[in-house]
DNA sequence: CTGAAAGCGCTTACAG
DNA sequence: CTGAAAGCGCTTACAG
C-alpha cells in the first residue's frame, strides 16, 4: 500500500491500540496469548496498513535468522561446471524450504582465514552446510573458529577433526565396481583420478587399488592418469593411458564426467566401447544414462544425503544442546550398463 | 576467541578508549576521518579481541543487506533438472561476488500474494532477480507491490509491464533457424512446444510459425506436439510426432532437453538423425554438444545476459535514481552441428 | 491477558 | 578529528 517507507509493527501497534510487544506476540506465533477481540483487532490493523514485518529487526533481536549459509570453496564456484553440488543444493533446498529456512550462497573467493570467517561468522547464518571441503581446507578448523552449527556434506573427514558429516562411501563403492570389473575378466585396469585435495578423489582411488591388490593384480604406475574431476581432464587422461597402455582392457575414472572424456577420448582414438575397451564413472548423475555407451557406474544417494545432512543441521540449530558429531557413510550401489564387456583377453593377460 | 558470545563493537570501543561511532567509523570505510594513532588503537584492539562485525545489526542501521535474492517460481525449484536456471546462477554470483553482494535463495512455494511478498519485501533483501516468471505470475505486479529494485531474466515480457528485464530474442532466432531448416529443403517440419505458460516458450513457437507463414508452408496442426521443456516430454512429442506424421523430414524442438527426447524417441523407433529425420534444439546448453548426433541449435548468452542483468540491478540499488527501465533483447546465434540433413524429399513434399 | 522498558549491535547525523 | 545520542524495527522477560 504504501510504497516508501515500509510500515512498522509500531504503526500497527498504535492503529490498533495496543502495545507494541502484543501487537509482537500476535503477529507471531504467540497468538494464544492474547484475547481473541485484541488479536483480530491486530490482524485487522496489520491487514489495514499492509504491514510486513522486518526480518532483520527480528532476527537480531531474536537472534534466530531462518537462513542457513551453503558454503563453497573456490574448487566449486562454477556451478554450471559442478553437477554434484547442484544435487546437494537441491536436496538441501527440498528439505529446508517447507521449514521456511532460506539459503544464502557463499563462495569463498580465497582462503585466507580472514575472508573465510567474516563471510560466515558475521550473526547472519544460522547454521551452515559446508560442501566437499576439501584436504587443508580452513574450514575444517571450524569448531576453534566458530560456534555456529555446521555439518559436511560430500567430503567423509577423518574421525579426528571434529565435524559432522554424511558422504558415500567411496572406498568401498569402488572396491565394489573394480571387484566387479575383474570379475568380468579384467585384469588391466586403468585409473583416471580425481583432484588430489578432495577426500573423495582419495579414498576412490584407495578403493581401486585395495581391489587389484586383493586380487593380487600388480598395480602399473603407467596405469593412472590424473584428473580433475571435469570432462576435460578425463579426455586428456584418457588419451594418455590409451597411448601408453595397449595392454588396458578397461578404465575406470573416479567420475562420471571423467568418464564421459574418455569416451570421447575412446572415440577420438578409434577404439570401441565396450569392445575395445571398458569404462566406468561414478556418480550416476544424469549424463550416465546418456552417454553412448550408457555408463557402469556406481550410484549414491546425493540428494538424500544433503536432506539427511540438513536434517541434522537443523536438528543441531533447534535443540541447543551438546553438538553431538554424527559421521555418516552412505553405501553406494554398482549400476550395471553397456560400457563394460567381459574381458576378451582376460586370461593372456592376467599372467 | 571467544566462543560463546561474540565480540560487540562497544568492546572494542572500550578496549580502544574511543567513542562506539569512531570505532564504527575505523572500522567500516571511514577510516581516513580519523588520526593515524587512534585507527591504529581500534584496528589492534579489533584483532586482539577477535571482533567480527555482525551484518545484521549493521545492515538495519544501514538499510543495505548487501543481499540480492534470486526468486524462483515453483516451476523451477528442481535446480538439478533446469541447466537454465542453474547457468543464470553462475552469471549472477561472477558479478556478484567479487562485489561482496551475496545471494538468497527464495524458491516460491505458491502463488498466493500473501507468501510471494512476504519473501521478498521483508527487509532482508537489496533487489532481487527474478528468473524466467510465467505469464500471469504474481511476480509481474511488483512494480504495485514493493519499491525493491528488481530485473527479470529469461523472460522477455510485454512492453506494457514495467519491470525490466534481458532476453536472449526467442523469437527472431527460432525463425532464422527453421528459416534455415527451410533453406536446407526443408518443409513438413514438427514443433515440440515448451509449457505454455512460459513467454519463452510462445514465443519460440511464433518464431517457427512465422518462419513457416514466411515461406508459405501450410502448417498442419498434427505437427504440433505439447511438451514442457523436460527431456521425458521430448521423448513423448516425438513418438506422437513421428507415429502420426511420416511426412516429416524434420522435429523442432523448443529447447535442446527436449530435442535430446526426440533423439531419444527417434532411436527407439528405429528412424536415424539425421538421415531419416532432422531434429533441432535450442539454448545450447553443453547437453546439446554432447548427444548422438551433436544438436543444431540455438546458442544464447545466458551466463552473460545474467551478469547484465545484475549489472543493471546493482546500479538500480547503488543510485537511488529514478529506476530507468531497460528491456533488452539478445540476439541469438544458430549453431550448426549435425542433426540436421538435407532434406532429400524436399521436392516431392513441397508441393 | 496486557503494557512499559530494556536490549539486539550497529550507523549516522550533529555538535564541538 | 571525536563523542554523545538517537535510531534502525523488532523480541523478550518482567510486572501487574
Amino acid at each position: 500500500m504504501l510504497k516508501d517507507r515500509p510500515v512498522t509493527l509500531e504503526e500497527v501497534a498504535r492503529h490498533a491500540g495496543v502495545s507494541l510487544g502484543t501487537a509482537s506476540n500476535v503477529l507471531h506465533g504467540k497468538r494464544a496469548l492474547h484475547s481473541n477481540r485484541t488479536a483480530n483487532k491486530v490482524l485487522e490493523s496489520a491487514n489495514l496498513l499492509g504491514y510486513r514485518s522486518n526480518h532483520l529487526a527480528r532476527s537480531l533481536a531474536s537472534k534466530r535468522t531462518q537462513i542457513i549459509g551453503f558454503v563453497t570453496e573456490r574448487h566449486q564456484t562454477m556451478l554450471t561446471r559442478n553437477r554434484y553440488v547442484i544435487h546437494v543444493l537441491d536436496g538441501i533446498l527440498d528439505y529446508l524450504v517447507p521449514l521456511d529456512y532460506h539459503i544464502k550462497l557463499i563462495s569463498l573467493l580465497n582462503d585466507e582465514p580472514q575472508h573465510v570467517w567474516s563471510q560466515i561468522d558475521n550473526g547472519t547464518l544460522d547454521g551452515a552446510i559446508v560442501v566437499a571441503p576439501v584436504i587443508g581446507s580452513p574450514l575444517l578448523q571450524w569448531r576453534e573458529r566458530s560456534s555456529l552449527p555446521v555439518v559436511v556434506v560430500g567430503s567423509a573427514l577423518p574421525k579426528e577433526i571434529p565435524l559432522s558429516w554424511v558422504d558415500v562411501d567411496n572406498e568401498s563403492a569402488m572396491f565394489q565396481l573394480v571387484d566387479w570389473l575383474i570379475a568380468q575378466g579384467h585384469r588391466n585396469i586403468g585409473f583416471v583420478q580425481g583432484p588430489p585435495q578432495q577426500w573423495s578423489a582419495l579414498q576412490r582411488e584407495n578403493g581401486y587399488r585395495r581391489a587389484l591388490s586383493h586380487y593380487q593384480i600388480a598395480l602399473q604406475p603407467r596405469w593412472i592418469a590424473p584428473g580433475d574431476y571435469d570432462t576435460g581432464s578425463g579426455v586428456e587422461a584418457g588419451k594418455q593411458l590409451l597411448a601408453q597402455n595397449p595392454d588396458l582392457t578397461a578404465i575406470v575414472a573416479a567420475n562420471d564426467q571423467m568418464a564421459a572424456g574418455v569416451l570421447e577420448a575412446c572415440r577420438a582414438l578409434g577404439k570401441r566401447v565396450p569392445e575395445d575397451i571398458s569404462v566406468t564413472g561414478f556418480d550416476d548423475m544424469d549424463l550416465a544414462r546418456h552417454t553412448t555407451p550408457p555408463l557402469t557406474t556406481i550410484r549414491h544417494t546425493i540428494h538424500d544425503n544433503a536432506m539427511k545432512a540438513t536434517e541434522r543441521l537443523v536438528a543441531q540449530i533447534q535443540s541447543d544442546e551438546k553438538p553431538a558429531l554424527v559421521q555418516e557413510l552412505v553405501p553406494g550401489e554398482l549400476v550395471i550398463r553397456d560400457s563394460v564387456s567381459q574381458a576378451r583377453q582376460a586370461v593372456p593377460v592376467s599372467r
